[in-house]
RNA sequence: GUGGCUGUAGCUCAGUUGGUUAGAGCGCCGGAUUGUGAUUCCGGAGGUCGGGGGUUCGAGACCCCUCAGCCACCCCA
Protein backbone atom coordinates (compact mmCIF):
# COMPACT_ATOMS: atom_id res chain seq x y z
CA UNK A 1 0.00 0.00 0.00
CA UNK A 2 1.57 3.55 -0.81
CA UNK A 3 1.89 5.57 2.04
CA UNK A 4 1.64 9.61 2.51
CA UNK A 5 5.14 10.98 3.71
CA UNK A 6 3.71 12.42 7.09
CA UNK A 7 4.67 15.85 6.97
CA UNK A 8 3.43 19.66 8.19
CA UNK A 9 3.67 22.80 5.98
CA UNK A 10 6.66 25.32 6.10
CA UNK A 11 6.22 27.47 9.23
CA UNK A 12 3.60 25.51 10.59
CA UNK A 13 4.34 22.92 14.21
CA UNK A 14 3.07 20.14 16.13
CA UNK A 15 3.37 20.60 19.66
CA UNK A 16 3.81 17.30 21.73
CA UNK A 17 3.18 17.16 25.41
CA UNK A 18 6.61 18.47 26.31
CA UNK A 19 6.31 21.90 24.24
CA UNK A 20 2.08 22.14 25.36
CA UNK A 21 2.49 21.80 28.72
CA UNK A 22 4.32 25.08 29.01
CA UNK A 23 2.57 26.75 26.64
CA UNK A 24 -1.04 26.13 28.28
CA UNK A 25 0.46 26.92 31.25
CA UNK A 26 1.41 30.24 29.74
CA UNK A 27 -1.19 30.80 28.21
CA UNK A 28 -3.54 30.42 31.52
CA UNK A 29 -1.03 33.23 33.30
CA UNK A 30 -1.85 35.36 30.49
CA UNK A 31 -5.37 35.10 31.01
CA UNK A 32 -5.28 35.05 34.93
CA UNK A 33 -3.51 38.71 34.71
CA UNK A 34 -5.85 39.62 31.78
CA UNK A 35 -9.12 39.15 34.09
CA UNK A 36 -7.64 40.32 37.20
CA UNK A 37 -7.33 44.10 35.35
CA UNK A 38 -11.25 43.20 34.32
CA UNK A 39 -10.17 42.34 30.54
CA UNK A 40 -13.01 40.26 28.86
CA UNK A 41 -12.28 37.43 26.88
CA UNK A 42 -14.07 37.88 23.32
CA UNK A 43 -13.23 35.55 19.88
CA UNK A 44 -13.60 35.68 16.49
CA UNK A 45 -13.69 33.79 13.32
CA UNK A 46 -10.37 32.87 11.57
CA UNK A 47 -11.63 33.59 8.36
CA UNK A 48 -12.73 37.24 7.43
CA UNK A 49 -14.16 38.80 4.18
CA UNK A 50 -10.76 39.62 2.61
CA UNK A 51 -12.12 42.94 2.56
CA UNK A 52 -12.16 43.72 6.00
CA UNK A 53 -8.28 42.29 6.25
CA UNK A 54 -6.66 44.07 3.11
CA UNK A 55 -8.46 47.12 3.57
CA UNK A 56 -6.42 48.05 6.67
CA UNK A 57 -2.68 46.87 6.78
CA UNK A 58 0.06 47.94 4.64
CA UNK A 59 1.06 46.31 1.44
CA UNK A 60 3.17 44.22 3.60
CA UNK A 61 0.49 42.59 5.53
CA UNK A 62 -1.30 42.17 1.87
CA UNK A 63 1.59 40.04 0.66
CA UNK A 64 1.23 37.66 4.22
CA UNK A 65 -2.49 37.41 3.75
CA UNK A 66 -3.31 33.72 3.42
CA UNK A 67 -6.72 34.26 1.16
CA UNK A 68 -8.68 32.05 -1.28
CA UNK A 69 -12.17 31.83 -2.91
CA UNK A 70 -14.70 29.85 -0.49
CA UNK A 71 -17.25 27.39 -2.01
CA UNK A 72 -19.96 30.00 -1.96
CA UNK A 73 -17.81 32.53 -4.48
CA UNK A 74 -16.82 34.34 -1.30
CA UNK A 75 -13.48 36.27 -1.11
CA UNK A 76 -12.19 35.18 1.90
CA UNK A 77 -8.56 35.75 4.55
CA UNK A 78 -7.22 34.22 7.55
CA UNK A 79 -6.99 36.69 10.15
CA UNK A 80 -3.06 37.60 10.26
CA UNK A 81 -3.58 39.96 13.73
CA UNK A 82 -6.15 39.74 16.36
CA UNK A 83 -6.45 43.70 16.00
CA UNK A 84 -8.38 44.33 12.55
CA UNK A 85 -10.69 41.71 13.99
CA UNK A 86 -10.89 43.72 17.09
CA UNK A 87 -11.35 46.57 14.62
CA UNK A 88 -14.46 45.21 13.11
CA UNK A 89 -15.41 43.35 16.27
CA UNK A 90 -16.06 46.88 17.82
CA UNK A 91 -17.35 48.42 15.32
CA UNK A 92 -20.06 46.00 14.28
CA UNK A 93 -21.22 45.98 18.71
CA UNK A 94 -20.24 49.50 19.58
CA UNK A 95 -24.00 49.87 20.84
CA UNK A 96 -23.71 46.40 22.98
CA UNK A 97 -20.24 46.77 24.37
CA UNK A 98 -20.53 50.19 25.85
CA UNK A 99 -17.37 51.92 26.24
CA UNK A 100 -14.79 51.76 27.49
CA UNK A 101 -14.57 48.26 26.28
CA UNK A 102 -11.63 46.07 27.43
CA UNK A 103 -10.82 42.37 26.09
CA UNK A 104 -9.04 39.58 25.77
CA UNK A 105 -7.96 37.78 22.67
CA UNK A 106 -5.94 34.78 22.73
CA UNK A 107 -6.17 32.82 19.16
CA UNK A 108 -4.01 31.51 16.33
CA UNK A 109 -3.34 34.21 13.75
CA UNK A 110 -1.68 33.15 10.37
CA UNK A 111 0.84 34.80 7.69
CA UNK A 112 2.21 33.65 4.30
CA UNK A 113 5.89 35.36 5.21
CA UNK A 114 9.03 33.74 5.63
CA UNK A 115 10.05 31.19 8.12
CA UNK A 116 12.87 32.15 10.55
CA UNK A 117 14.04 31.01 14.47
CA UNK A 118 10.53 31.77 16.41
CA UNK A 119 9.03 33.07 13.41
CA UNK A 120 6.39 31.17 11.71
CA UNK A 121 3.29 31.42 9.33
CA UNK A 122 0.70 30.03 12.13
CA UNK A 123 1.40 31.11 15.52
CA UNK A 124 -0.67 32.19 18.76
CA UNK A 125 -1.36 36.13 20.31
CA UNK A 126 -2.38 37.37 23.32
CA UNK A 127 -3.79 40.99 23.13
CA UNK A 128 -5.25 42.89 25.41
CA UNK A 129 -6.89 45.88 24.12
CA UNK A 130 -9.20 49.13 26.22
CA UNK A 131 -10.64 51.06 23.33
CA UNK A 132 -13.24 54.00 23.96
CA UNK A 133 -10.72 55.64 26.29
CA UNK A 134 -8.28 58.46 25.90
CA UNK A 135 -7.03 58.02 29.47
CA UNK A 136 -3.84 58.17 31.15
CA UNK A 137 -4.72 55.74 33.66
CA UNK A 138 -5.54 53.28 30.73
CA UNK A 139 -2.19 53.71 29.21
CA UNK A 140 -1.10 52.90 32.90
CA UNK A 141 -2.76 50.07 33.23
CA UNK A 142 -1.06 48.89 30.05
CA UNK A 143 2.25 49.03 31.50
CA UNK A 144 1.62 47.54 34.71
CA UNK A 145 -0.29 44.67 32.89
CA UNK A 146 2.88 43.95 31.34
CA UNK A 147 5.05 43.84 34.85
CA UNK A 148 2.72 41.50 36.43
CA UNK A 149 2.56 38.77 33.75
CA UNK A 150 6.00 38.66 33.15
CA UNK A 151 6.42 38.55 37.18
CA UNK A 152 4.15 36.00 37.12
CA UNK A 153 5.54 34.31 34.57
CA UNK A 154 8.85 34.00 36.90
CA UNK A 155 11.05 36.33 35.51
CA UNK A 156 13.30 38.76 38.22
CA UNK A 157 14.98 40.48 35.31
CA UNK A 158 12.81 42.84 32.30
CA UNK A 159 12.79 46.35 31.31
CA UNK A 160 9.52 47.60 29.98
CA UNK A 161 10.93 50.21 27.29
CA UNK A 162 8.50 52.66 26.75
CA UNK A 163 8.00 56.19 24.40
CA UNK A 164 5.76 58.57 22.81
CA UNK A 165 4.81 58.61 19.12
CA UNK A 166 4.05 62.79 19.93
CA UNK A 167 7.73 63.10 21.08
CA UNK A 168 9.38 61.89 18.03
CA UNK A 169 6.54 63.22 15.79
CA UNK A 170 7.25 66.56 17.70
CA UNK A 171 11.05 66.61 16.91
CA UNK A 172 10.56 65.55 13.13
CA UNK A 173 7.93 68.35 13.05
CA UNK A 174 10.27 70.97 14.33
CA UNK A 175 12.54 69.96 12.46
CA UNK A 176 10.69 70.00 8.77
CA UNK A 177 10.51 66.60 8.60
CA UNK A 178 6.94 65.81 9.42
CA UNK A 179 5.81 64.33 5.96
CA UNK A 180 8.70 61.55 6.12
CA UNK A 181 8.01 60.50 9.51
CA UNK A 182 7.50 56.84 8.50
CA UNK A 183 10.94 55.99 6.62
CA UNK A 184 12.51 57.87 9.70
CA UNK A 185 10.61 55.89 12.94
CA UNK A 186 11.00 52.96 10.66
CA UNK A 187 15.15 53.71 10.48
CA UNK A 188 15.19 55.05 14.38
CA UNK A 189 13.73 51.92 15.45
CA UNK A 190 16.53 50.06 14.34
CA UNK A 191 18.92 52.33 16.07
CA UNK A 192 19.55 49.38 18.91
CA UNK A 193 20.69 46.53 16.59
CA UNK A 194 22.53 48.39 13.65
CA UNK A 195 24.14 51.63 15.62
CA UNK A 196 23.86 55.61 14.90
CA UNK A 197 25.89 55.49 11.70
CA UNK A 198 23.94 53.33 9.93
CA UNK A 199 20.63 54.41 10.87
CA UNK A 200 21.75 57.90 9.55
CA UNK A 201 22.76 56.71 6.33
CA UNK A 202 19.47 54.66 5.73
CA UNK A 203 17.43 58.35 6.93
CA UNK A 204 19.59 60.41 4.63
CA UNK A 205 18.69 58.04 1.89
CA UNK A 206 15.31 56.49 2.54
CA UNK A 207 13.98 59.89 3.55
CA UNK A 208 15.90 62.86 1.68
CA UNK A 209 16.67 64.31 5.47
CA UNK A 210 20.28 66.28 5.75
CA UNK A 211 22.92 64.98 8.16
CA UNK A 212 22.25 68.07 10.29
CA UNK A 213 18.50 66.68 10.81
CA UNK A 214 19.46 62.95 11.03
CA UNK A 215 22.04 64.40 13.72
CA UNK A 216 19.62 65.91 15.39
CA UNK A 217 17.11 63.05 15.08
CA UNK A 218 19.95 60.59 17.03
CA UNK A 219 20.37 63.43 19.28
CA UNK A 220 17.15 63.23 20.69
CA UNK A 221 17.47 58.69 20.49
CA UNK A 222 20.48 59.00 22.21
CA UNK A 223 18.95 60.81 25.83
CA UNK A 224 20.02 58.30 28.53
CA UNK A 225 19.63 58.67 32.24
CA UNK A 226 16.89 58.17 34.40
CA UNK A 227 13.76 58.73 33.30
CA UNK A 228 13.35 62.21 35.12
CA UNK A 229 16.57 63.13 33.36
CA UNK A 230 15.73 62.27 29.63
CA UNK A 231 12.13 63.90 30.44
CA UNK A 232 13.97 67.42 31.37
CA UNK A 233 16.50 66.84 28.88
CA UNK A 234 13.60 65.98 25.65
CA UNK A 235 11.54 68.74 26.53
CA UNK A 236 13.18 71.39 24.86
CA UNK A 237 14.00 69.53 22.12
CA UNK A 238 9.98 69.41 21.61
CA UNK A 239 9.29 72.69 22.96
CA UNK A 240 7.03 74.64 20.16
CA UNK A 241 5.15 71.55 18.41
CA UNK A 242 1.98 70.80 20.04
CA UNK A 243 2.10 67.04 19.39
CA UNK A 244 5.63 67.40 21.25
CA UNK A 245 4.64 68.97 23.82
CA UNK A 246 1.60 66.75 24.83
CA UNK A 247 3.72 63.52 23.81
CA UNK A 248 5.90 64.93 26.93
CA UNK A 249 2.97 65.76 28.87
CA UNK A 250 1.42 62.42 28.84
CA UNK A 251 4.53 60.15 29.02
CA UNK A 252 5.36 62.04 32.28
CA UNK A 253 1.97 61.38 33.46
CA UNK A 254 2.32 57.88 33.07
CA UNK A 255 5.67 57.29 34.05
CA UNK A 256 4.34 58.74 37.56
CA UNK A 257 1.47 56.40 37.45
CA UNK A 258 3.82 53.88 37.13
CA UNK A 259 5.93 54.64 39.76
CA UNK A 260 2.53 55.23 41.76
CA UNK A 261 1.64 52.00 41.33
CA UNK A 262 5.25 50.18 43.27
CA UNK A 263 6.59 49.23 39.98
CA UNK A 264 10.12 49.42 41.05
CA UNK A 265 12.29 51.77 39.27
CA UNK A 266 14.22 49.73 37.17
CA UNK A 267 11.77 47.64 35.50
CA UNK A 268 10.34 50.49 33.00
CA UNK A 269 12.73 52.64 31.30
CA UNK A 270 12.08 55.82 28.69
CA UNK A 271 13.68 55.13 25.73
CA UNK A 272 13.28 57.71 23.05
CA UNK A 273 14.42 55.62 20.30
CA UNK A 274 11.79 52.91 20.29
CA UNK A 275 9.26 53.71 17.34
CA UNK A 276 7.62 50.22 16.71
CA UNK A 277 7.21 49.52 12.60
CA UNK A 278 3.90 50.28 13.06
CA UNK A 279 2.38 53.04 11.34
CA UNK A 280 -0.79 53.40 13.72
CA UNK A 281 0.53 53.74 16.76
CA UNK A 282 -0.09 57.30 17.87
CA UNK A 283 0.61 57.47 21.42
CA UNK A 284 2.65 55.75 24.07
CA UNK A 285 4.11 52.74 23.24
CA UNK A 286 5.60 49.68 24.99
CA UNK A 287 8.36 47.29 24.47
CA UNK A 288 9.91 44.26 26.99
CA UNK A 289 12.96 42.96 26.79
CA UNK A 290 14.72 40.20 29.50
CA UNK A 291 17.35 41.53 31.13
CA UNK A 292 18.96 37.56 30.92
CA UNK A 293 18.31 36.97 26.98
CA UNK A 294 17.83 40.66 25.46
CA UNK A 295 18.94 39.28 22.24
CA UNK A 296 15.74 37.75 21.61
CA UNK A 297 13.69 40.98 21.10
CA UNK A 298 10.66 41.86 22.96
CA UNK A 299 8.57 39.69 24.35
CA UNK A 300 5.90 42.15 24.74
CA UNK A 301 4.94 44.84 23.36
CA UNK A 302 2.20 47.85 22.07
CA UNK A 303 0.75 50.89 22.08
CA UNK A 304 -1.84 53.86 21.69
CA UNK A 305 -3.63 54.05 17.82
CA UNK A 306 -6.43 56.65 18.02
CA UNK A 307 -8.62 55.71 15.84
CA UNK A 308 -8.78 51.56 15.66
CA UNK A 309 -12.08 51.37 13.58
CA UNK A 310 -12.23 54.38 10.94
CA UNK A 311 -12.25 52.00 8.22
CA UNK A 312 -15.07 50.60 9.42
CA UNK A 313 -17.29 53.24 11.07
CA UNK A 314 -17.07 57.35 11.36
CA UNK A 315 -17.40 56.39 15.57
CA UNK A 316 -13.94 57.77 17.10
CA UNK A 317 -12.91 54.57 18.81
CA UNK A 318 -9.28 55.35 20.18
CA UNK A 319 -7.55 52.60 21.84
CA UNK A 320 -4.50 51.40 23.50
CA UNK A 321 -3.67 47.07 23.82
CA UNK A 322 -0.36 45.20 23.92
CA UNK A 323 0.22 41.44 22.81
CA UNK A 324 2.24 38.77 24.23
CA UNK A 325 5.04 36.99 22.26
CA UNK A 326 4.09 33.82 23.36
CA UNK A 327 6.80 32.08 20.97
CA UNK A 328 9.54 34.25 22.01
CA UNK A 329 8.81 33.99 25.67
CA UNK A 330 9.04 30.23 25.60
CA UNK A 331 11.76 29.95 23.14
CA UNK A 332 13.83 32.29 26.20
CA UNK A 333 12.17 30.69 28.98
CA UNK A 334 13.58 27.22 27.53
CA UNK A 335 17.29 29.00 27.52
CA UNK A 336 17.23 29.69 30.33
CA UNK A 337 15.73 26.27 31.80
CA UNK A 338 12.59 28.22 33.76
CA UNK A 339 10.38 25.42 31.51
CA UNK A 340 10.04 21.88 33.41
CA UNK A 341 10.37 18.56 32.00
CA UNK A 342 7.45 17.14 32.14
CA UNK A 343 5.32 15.36 29.57
CA UNK A 344 2.39 14.59 31.46
CA UNK A 345 0.39 17.17 33.63
CA UNK A 346 -0.63 14.41 36.26
CA UNK A 347 2.01 14.51 39.59
CA UNK A 348 0.85 11.26 41.07
CA UNK A 349 1.54 8.05 39.07
CA UNK A 350 0.23 5.03 41.06
CA UNK A 351 2.02 1.28 39.32
CA UNK A 352 -0.40 -1.75 39.42
CA UNK A 353 0.44 -4.78 40.69
CA UNK A 354 -1.92 -7.55 39.07
CA UNK A 355 -4.75 -7.70 37.91
CA UNK A 356 -6.65 -8.48 41.27
CA UNK A 357 -5.20 -5.15 42.64
CA UNK A 358 -7.02 -2.85 39.69
CA UNK A 359 -10.62 -2.32 41.94
CA UNK A 360 -9.18 -1.42 44.73
CA UNK A 361 -6.65 1.47 42.66
CA UNK A 362 -9.36 2.24 40.82
CA UNK A 363 -11.49 3.30 44.22
CA UNK A 364 -8.22 5.07 45.62
CA UNK A 365 -7.34 6.90 42.39
CA UNK A 366 -10.69 7.97 42.11
CA UNK A 367 -10.49 9.46 45.79
CA UNK A 368 -7.03 11.05 45.00
CA UNK A 369 -8.58 12.72 42.56
CA UNK A 370 -11.77 14.12 44.13
CA UNK A 371 -8.95 15.47 46.42
CA UNK A 372 -7.88 17.83 43.71
CA UNK A 373 -4.91 15.33 42.47
CA UNK A 374 -3.96 14.63 38.95
CA UNK A 375 -3.49 11.19 39.20
CA UNK A 376 -2.62 8.26 36.75
CA UNK A 377 -2.79 4.81 37.45
CA UNK A 378 -0.68 2.22 35.26
CA UNK A 379 -2.99 0.13 33.08
CA UNK A 380 -0.65 -2.83 33.11
CA UNK A 381 0.69 -5.09 36.09
CA UNK A 382 4.18 -5.08 34.22
CA UNK A 383 7.18 -5.54 36.62
CA UNK A 384 7.41 -2.76 39.03
CA UNK A 385 10.73 -1.21 38.05
CA UNK A 386 9.60 -1.14 34.39
CA UNK A 387 6.62 1.05 35.64
CA UNK A 388 8.86 3.26 38.17
CA UNK A 389 10.75 3.93 34.74
CA UNK A 390 7.96 4.93 32.99
CA UNK A 391 6.56 7.14 35.49
CA UNK A 392 10.11 8.87 35.98
CA UNK A 393 10.74 9.52 32.34
CA UNK A 394 6.91 10.82 32.19
CA UNK A 395 7.87 13.37 34.81
CA UNK A 396 5.48 12.41 37.81
CA UNK A 397 6.69 13.57 40.69
CA UNK A 398 5.12 11.14 42.79
CA UNK A 399 4.46 7.40 42.79
CA UNK A 400 2.34 6.11 45.05
CA UNK A 401 2.50 2.49 45.79
CA UNK A 402 -0.09 -0.14 46.88
CA UNK A 403 0.77 -3.66 46.46
CA UNK A 404 -1.30 -6.36 48.33
CA UNK A 405 0.75 -5.79 51.08
CA UNK A 406 0.01 -2.44 51.71
CA UNK A 407 -3.59 -2.90 50.59
CA UNK A 408 -3.90 -5.29 53.56
CA UNK A 409 -1.88 -2.78 56.32
CA UNK A 410 -4.44 -0.07 54.91
CA UNK A 411 -1.35 2.47 53.91
CA UNK A 412 0.52 3.06 51.33
CA UNK A 413 3.98 4.30 50.00
CA UNK A 414 5.39 7.20 48.79
CA UNK A 415 8.23 7.64 46.77
CA UNK A 416 9.38 10.98 45.62
CA UNK A 417 10.96 10.49 42.36
CA UNK A 418 13.25 13.17 42.20
CA UNK A 419 15.03 12.02 45.17
CA UNK A 420 14.01 8.48 45.49
CA UNK A 421 13.00 8.86 49.28
CA UNK A 422 9.78 7.08 50.41
CA UNK A 423 7.83 7.38 53.15
CA UNK A 424 4.93 5.25 54.50
CA UNK A 425 1.67 6.42 55.58
CA UNK A 426 -2.01 5.47 55.61
CA UNK A 427 -4.51 5.40 52.90
CA UNK A 428 -6.39 7.86 54.56
CA UNK A 429 -4.15 10.57 55.05
CA UNK A 430 -2.83 9.57 51.22
CA UNK A 431 -4.12 12.60 49.67
CA UNK A 432 -3.17 15.66 51.96
CA UNK A 433 0.46 14.15 52.66
CA UNK A 434 1.05 14.00 48.79
CA UNK A 435 -0.51 17.83 48.65
CA UNK A 436 2.56 18.04 51.24
CA UNK A 437 4.84 16.70 49.82
CA UNK A 438 4.23 18.16 46.22
CA UNK A 439 4.34 22.13 48.04
CA UNK A 440 7.60 21.26 49.50
CA UNK A 441 9.79 20.07 46.92
CA UNK A 442 8.66 22.52 44.04
CA UNK A 443 11.07 22.97 41.35
C1' G B 1 9.42 37.87 -1.62
C1' U B 2 15.31 38.38 -2.26
C1' G B 3 20.27 36.55 -0.88
C1' G B 4 23.52 33.06 1.96
C1' C B 5 24.33 28.44 4.84
C1' U B 6 22.60 23.59 6.17
C1' G B 7 19.81 18.58 5.72
C1' U B 8 23.60 11.20 7.42
C1' A B 9 19.76 6.35 12.95
C1' G B 10 14.62 9.22 17.86
C1' C B 11 18.70 13.28 19.29
C1' U B 12 23.89 15.42 18.64
C1' C B 13 27.25 14.48 15.05
C1' A B 14 31.69 11.59 12.26
C1' G B 15 32.19 9.79 7.39
C1' U B 16 39.35 10.90 4.21
C1' U B 17 40.73 13.92 -3.18
C1' G B 18 33.47 10.03 -5.33
C1' G B 19 35.31 3.32 -4.57
C1' U B 20 33.00 -2.47 -2.26
C1' U B 21 28.84 -4.74 3.89
C1' A B 22 27.50 3.86 6.37
C1' G B 23 29.86 4.61 12.07
C1' A B 24 30.01 6.82 17.37
C1' G B 25 27.82 8.88 21.78
C1' C B 26 23.24 9.57 23.94
C1' G B 27 18.30 7.67 23.65
C1' C B 28 15.07 3.38 22.77
C1' C B 29 13.87 -2.13 23.53
C1' G B 30 15.30 -6.73 26.27
C1' G B 31 18.10 -9.13 30.21
C1' A B 32 21.30 -9.29 35.06
C1' U B 33 16.75 -15.24 41.01
C1' U B 34 9.98 -13.42 39.96
C1' G B 35 7.61 -5.71 44.79
C1' U B 36 11.19 -0.11 43.59
C1' G B 37 13.05 4.22 38.53
C1' A B 38 16.92 8.00 37.09
C1' U B 39 23.80 5.44 38.44
C1' U B 40 26.41 0.01 36.69
C1' C B 41 27.02 -4.53 33.47
C1' C B 42 25.47 -7.59 29.08
C1' G B 43 22.63 -8.04 24.64
C1' G B 44 19.42 -6.05 20.65
C1' A B 45 16.54 -3.26 17.21
C1' G B 46 16.84 1.03 14.25
C1' G B 47 19.31 4.64 8.44
C1' U B 48 15.38 4.29 0.75
C1' C B 49 22.33 9.10 3.69
C1' G B 50 15.33 15.05 3.26
C1' G B 51 12.86 13.85 -1.78
C1' G B 52 13.40 13.62 -7.31
C1' G B 53 16.49 13.78 -11.54
C1' G B 54 21.51 13.94 -13.68
C1' U B 55 27.11 13.14 -14.31
C1' U B 56 30.08 8.50 -13.55
C1' C B 57 32.24 1.83 -14.29
C1' G B 58 30.84 3.50 -9.30
C1' A B 59 27.73 9.17 -5.40
C1' G B 60 26.23 10.12 1.52
C1' A B 61 30.02 12.88 -1.08
C1' C B 62 29.79 16.41 -7.67
C1' C B 63 25.58 19.17 -10.72
C1' C B 64 20.25 20.66 -11.29
C1' C B 65 15.30 20.84 -9.27
C1' U B 66 12.26 20.41 -5.02
C1' C B 67 10.97 20.23 0.27
C1' A B 68 12.41 21.67 5.13
C1' G B 69 15.48 24.28 8.80
C1' C B 70 18.82 28.29 10.12
C1' C B 71 20.86 33.39 9.10
C1' A B 72 20.49 38.32 6.78
C1' C B 73 17.23 41.90 4.22
C1' C B 74 12.05 43.15 4.81
C1' C B 75 8.56 43.28 8.49
C1' C B 76 7.05 42.08 13.08
C1' A B 77 4.94 38.45 17.58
Amino acid sequence: MPRITPRTLKGFRDYLPQAMLPREALIATARDVYRSYGFSPIDTPALEYLEILSGNGSDETDKQLYHFTDNGGREVGMRFDLTVPLARFAAQHAQELGLPFKRYHIATVWRGENTQRGRYREFMQCDFDTIGTESAASDIETALVIHDLLQKIGFERFTIRVNHRGVLNGLLENLGLADQALPLLRALDKLAKIGPEKVAAEMERTAGATSQQTAQVLELAALTGSRDEVLAALRPMVAGSETGEAGAERLSEVLGGIRAAGVPEERVELDVSIARGLDYYTGMIYETFLGDLPGIGSVASGGRYDNLTEAFTSQRLPGIGASLGLDRLLAAMEELEMLPNARTPAEVFVPLFNKEMLGPLLKITTDLRAAGLRVELYGDAKKLGKQLQYANRRGHRIAMIVGPDELAADDCQLKNLADGSSKKVALADAAREITLLLEGGDD
